[in-house]
RNA sequence: GCCUUUGUAGCUCAGGGGUAGAGCACUUCCUUGGUAAGGAAGAGGUCAGGGGUUCAAUUCCCCUCAAAGGCUCCA
């Protein structure tokens, strides 16, 4: 009796019953054998040494493959864990699942504690058992005997684990000493992890639950080639040099003060200089869409916010309301500028023919983060986001959307920003009691983004349970020069607010209709915008955006005085300069205005003073030449305009 | 908010129960130098803030604030 294995190519092939996905790759080359992790069978991912089904189609899971390295992380973990017990006996284990980068081991160690001096030892443990090539061993084991492996070993979590399960579905692995509960799959046996890297741990609450046991997470990463490792380690290496918080600093953008408090940036001079260029940029694209920009306060009286649904849902985590002194009314910070601009739609009458309405803020908000919550610019207590709000009529919104759209695309264009996906955002499948509006409304806020997206032909993603409370979202998710994942520009649909807020146009019949409501930034929040770009650009700006697009460096102060001519002159052609004034060599200049990372230096002495020209030397590309100062300046409007496309 | 760790000059960091250290940055002077660090001198700190123990605390203990990593959360 022969099995049918059709392979991912189409091809089908032939094999004796009982064949593994191993013997399907050996069949192929002893090469891809070799490289073999794991098996997609059918869709699902499985030990490749395990008997196929049967009749089936077979995928074979490398290296190459993110499921394939999740299975080699998965085993990774066994093996940490093994390395673990084997170092501090008796500790006990909750979870240890592979992640987006390595993974991690939930244990518990008792009274001891362990610290990253002990990496070393705990690397050179999982080396040497790798090095055993202990196969990982699977087997069905029925619950009483699952529990009494677990009961007797005093391990509670596995025991918790267990009581969850259904008898029949319990899955041990082992791979040398170590036993452990695990649905799988796993590699063929721990050989094939050869490079080895404990890179931190944390503190993480059992099943993440807060008021439950704390448990001690190791987080690891290993690779099938010491030269992987060394690279990712080197990636993350540069991840830090990029810090935001690092270069906001080295670049005066912004700064932090204890007495203003946690999350509440100060924008420096050059900071709010960058600030202002991309508002600018925004609002020149947002005024060729028909926006209209309003300007609203920065608090709202409580009942804007019982009336929007935000109390309810937010009251209890914002920042306590603020009170007048003599009547007690009360108002609170603005977490959002949508009730405000609802009240603005609603101040007159509104026909269908002034649909659609754009109003557009460059709005603070303020909003209670955790104080454990608050990072740098990326997580923050008052930002300023690039909001609007589009109220059309329902024929409407897919246009809408798609301008939308477009215009996050250019955005994403003119900051050079690279690979993002488009994620869908729709309500959970099962829980919908989180959600407020009528199901009928939220049907058809889903189609639109859907249809808009489709149109669009972005590469996109859904994702069931990530959706606003009050509507369906569009969030671009841009992948930064490091291959991290940032969520910025947000688009979502919302039928909820107009009805909260009563809000009418009157149609062509002459009835009272319902406007929908589109929120969007493209920027999302410019806190978080900039610090993405300083890390994706690693502080790198795009030439229209940068602080200094050129700083002037004389080689003796014999020629400060031309450089200054030039600067001003330079400053005309809308070119922002500087002149190094310092008494110092030119090395020394160059060498600073490199690490300022200044993308131009014009660099003026005897030879040029002489001959009416700048040598111009190019950040990170060395000397281009001299040119002429309006030659120069030419170049860098060319290029910046060619950079905005034409904004 | 919770757990762990941390807080010494503008920055990066050393030190340690007995009046505080380095490098870079800064100021002044010398040097006028051609594509990534010229030389010298000087100034700069209530050792995050508050309380306690001690003859004596920047150092040990407690509290608060802030930061880092993680957990939970994110309109």
């Amino acid at each position: 009796m022969k099995i049918e294995v059709t392979l991912p190519d189409g091809s089908v092939r032939q094999y004796e019953e009982g064949a593994t996905a191993m013997d399907v790759a050996r069949s192929i080359s002893e090469g891809l054998a070799r490289n073999v992790l794991s098996a997609k069978v059918n869709g699902e991912v499985r030990d490749a040494e395990r008997p196929l089904p049967g009749k089936c189609e077979l995928q074979l899971l490398t290296w190459n493959d993110p499921e394939g390295r999740s299975t080699m992380w998965h085993s990774s973990a066994h093996l940490m864990a093994e390395a673990l017990e084997a170092l501090y006996p008796g500790i006990k284990f909750g979870i240890g699942p592979p992640i987006e980068h390595g993974f991690y081991y939930d244990v518990d160690l008792g009274d001891r504690v362990i610290t990253d001096k002990d990496f070393p030892a705990i690397e050179a443990k999982m080396k040497e058992l790798a090095a055993k090539k202990s196969a990982y061993v699977r087997s069905e084991v029925p619950k009483a005997e699952a529990i009494e492996y677990f009961s007797e070993k005093g391990d509670e979590y596995k025991l918790e684990l267990i009581e969850g399960l259904q008898d029949g579905e319990i899955t041990f692995y082992q791979q040398g000493d170590f036993v452990d509960l695990c649905r799988g799959p796993h590699i063929p046996d721990t050989s094939y992890i050869k490079a080895v890297k404990v890179l931190s741990i944390a503190g993480a609450y059992w099943r993440g639950d807060e008021n439950r046991k704390q448990l001690t997470r190791v987080y690891g990463i290993t690779y099938p080639k010491q030269k992987e490792l060394d690279a990712f380690l080197a990636m993350i290496e540069e991840a830090r040099k990029r810090d935001h918080r690092k270069l906001g600093r080295e670049l005066d953008l912004f700064t932090f003060s204890e007495k203003v408090g946690a999350g509440l940036p100060l924008w420096l001079p050059k900071g709010a200089a960058l600030r202002e260029r991309l508002i600018n940029f925004m609002k020149a694209a947002q005024e060729k869409d028909g926006y209209e920009q309003v300007v609203t306060p920065h608090i709202g009286g409580r009942q804007l916010y019982v009336t929007s649904g935000h109390w309810e849902k937010y009251g209890k985590d914002s920042f306590r309301p603020i009170t007048t002194p003599h009547d007690g009314e009360e108002f609170l910070l603005k977490p959002m500028n949508c009730p405000h601009h609802c009240e603005i739609y609603a101040s007159r009458p509104r026909s269908y023919k002034d649909l659609p309405l754009r109003l557009a803020e460059f709005g603070t908000v303020y909003r209670y983060e955790q104080s454990g919550e608050l990072h740098g610019l990326t997580r923050v207590r008052g930002f300023t986001q690039d909001d609007a709000h589009l109220f059309c009529r329902p024929d409407q919104v897919k246009d809408e959307f798609i301008k939308v759209i477009d215009l996050v695309l250019k955005v994403i264009k003119a900051l050079d920003l690279g690979d993002f996906e488009a994620q869908i955002s729709l309500r959970d499948k099962v829980d919908r009691s989180k959600y407020i509006g009528s199901e009928s409304n939220w049907e058809k806020a889903e189609q639109a983004i859907i249809d808009a997206a489709k149109e669009k032909g972005l590469p996109t993603v859904v994702e069931y349970g990530e959706a606003a409370f009050y509507g369906p979202k569009l969030d671009f998710m841009i992948k930064d020069a490091l291959g991290r994942k940032w969520q910025l520009g947000t688009i979502q649909v919302d039928y909820n607010l107009p009805e909260r807020f009563e809000l009418e146009y009157v149609g062509s019949d002459n009835l009272k209709h319902r406007p929908v409501m589109i929120h969007r930034a493209p920027f999302g929040s410019l806190e978080r915008f900039v610090a993405v770009l300083i890390e994706h650009h690693a502080g790198r700006f795009p030439l229209w955006l940068t602080p200094e697009q050129a700083i002037l460096l004389p080689i003796s102060d014999k020629y400060l005085d031309a450089c200054l001519d030039i600067a001003r002159s330079l400053k005309d052609s809308d070119i922002r300069a500087s002149v190094d004034e310092r008494n110092e060599k030119i090395g020394r200049k160059i060498r600073d205005a490199e690490l300022a990372r200044i993308p131009f230096m014009l660099i003026i002495g005897e030879k040029e003073a002489e001959q009416g020209t700048v040598s111009v030397r190019e950040h990170g590309q060395g000397d281009l030449g001299p040119m002429s100062p309006q030659a120069f300046a030419d170049l860098v409007n060319e290029r910046v305009k060619v950079q905005l496309g034409g904004l």
